[in-house]
DNA sequence: CCGACGCTTCGGTCGCGGCCGAAGCATGCC
DNA sequence: GGCATGCTTCGGCCGCGACCGAAGCGTCGG
């Protein structure tokens, strides 16, 4: 039983640190250079372009050239996501020692998990959107109510719902170990806690920093009991 | 921004001939010996067991020693689900060439994944409890309804939801390229069918051979119109 | 037009890890 | 006990691929 389209093609690209460090930078959602790429996992811009042609080889990333510098970002969404999944495998399997995720207490309160929010921040709204009756759970499966659609248009966030991303998606958050919302609603209300200026985003990290008044509209906003 | 546990160790695991083959052929859900692995690696035994004992440390397979012999199982449908993942991103990577999947048409037309149904089957089986209103797509989320779980009980499907495991759960088909029913209902579903002779699994491979009379039952139970 | 800068290509070195032959253990059957 | 079978450990070979120095090619700025 060989696996038709080459699943070692992916893994390898993978389970090399240097790509893996470089793909890990690249979670924020940001594009970033090849040089910048090339610091971020400690070697040289020869071995850093080594890498990155190949991971665009391998539809992990894609690029764009603008005057003299080559821009990386992640090719999709997806590739984000299964990187998580084998985070997922990777702390269930080494299951004793430290505690799972970040140290950093910044990156746990809350950061960005590619264009949504994650942490404790994010596993909080997640839980509060539940409560209220804004979301729906099946069996750990998402589903927006009626009610939550009200609430995203007043929010005033816009639901295109004609790609093929599902609105409401769980995402295991691998610091929390519980789950936070991702999806076009996860990443609209994440668009609308910058736009409110709630909070932003601390440059070249993927910690999102609130100030004091956005917390509090944030925790009124998304308080369990409505 | 290092990962903090290590996504490459699980990814080197991965990305290597020998390890994936040896994986794949246990995606059929059932536990294989070392030597029966090593022989579909096409490897000696002594290289299957050291590549065996690397996929045991990182959490990958779990071993159950009974006489002389070491069976091998994946560790749990996370496993398999990470692999799917991961043959997602594979092919629409090079997205050109060959049809996606395996070419044995046998295969495409019903095959197992893990401990459910996949190919043409499958997705054609959730298409129809869908169109039924046995289960809620919402968003690409699914959910059981009150309906659903009333057709379980008549069919003989026991729906054990202590678990974490979630009772449906959509598994997108690598080769027809659209969900099928995953999770507690699609396992056990798969058991009825198998149940009720309406098909058996081909020995050693993943195929699920139909009966003649069991596929007219099949298609009259899950027929798209009710 | 020239130098600075960033990315890429080329060649060569080196180390990690896969691989197998041989030997070592355990189990099961006679 | 003796032998066959299956798995594992050990030791050594070998090739692939990561890595870097140096040089080449494009773009930007003066």
């Amino acid at each position: 039983m060989r696996l038709g389209p080459d699943i070692t093609r992916i893994a390898a690209l993978l389970g090399e640190p240097a790509r893996a460090n470089m793909l890990a930078a690249l979670l924020g959602g940001e594009a970033l250079t090849a040089g910048e790429l090339a610091r971020e996992a400690g070697i040289t811009a020869q071995t850093a372009s080594g890498h990155l042609a190949k991971l665009e080889a391998g539809g992990l990333l894609v690029r764009r050239r603008q005057g003299r510098h080559s821009y990386f970002a992640l090719a999709g969404e997806d590739v984000a996501e299964a990187m998580e999944q084998l985070v997922g495998l990777a702390d269930r399997a080494g299951h004793q020692r430290t505690q799972p995720g970040p140290k950093d207490p910044a990156l746990r309160k809350a950061r960005v998990c590619y264009d949504h929010l994650a942490g404790d921040a994010g596993v909080a709204m997640l839980d509060a959107l539940i409560a209220q009756g804004r979301i729906a759970d099946h069996d750990g499966a998402l589903a927006l109510t009626d009610q939550g659609r009200g609430f995203a248009r007043e929010f005033g966030v816009a639901l295109d719902d004609r790609g093929r991303r599902p609105l409401c998606k769980a995402c295991l958050d691998w610091s929390v170990r519980r789950s936070h919302l991702a999806g076009v609603m996860g990443a609209g209300l994440l668009q609308r806690i910058y736009a409110l200026g709630w909070a932003r985003r601390i440059e070249g990290t993927r910690v999102v920093q609130f100030s004091a008044p956005g917390l509090v509209s944030f925790e009124r906003t998304f308080a369990r009991i409505p």
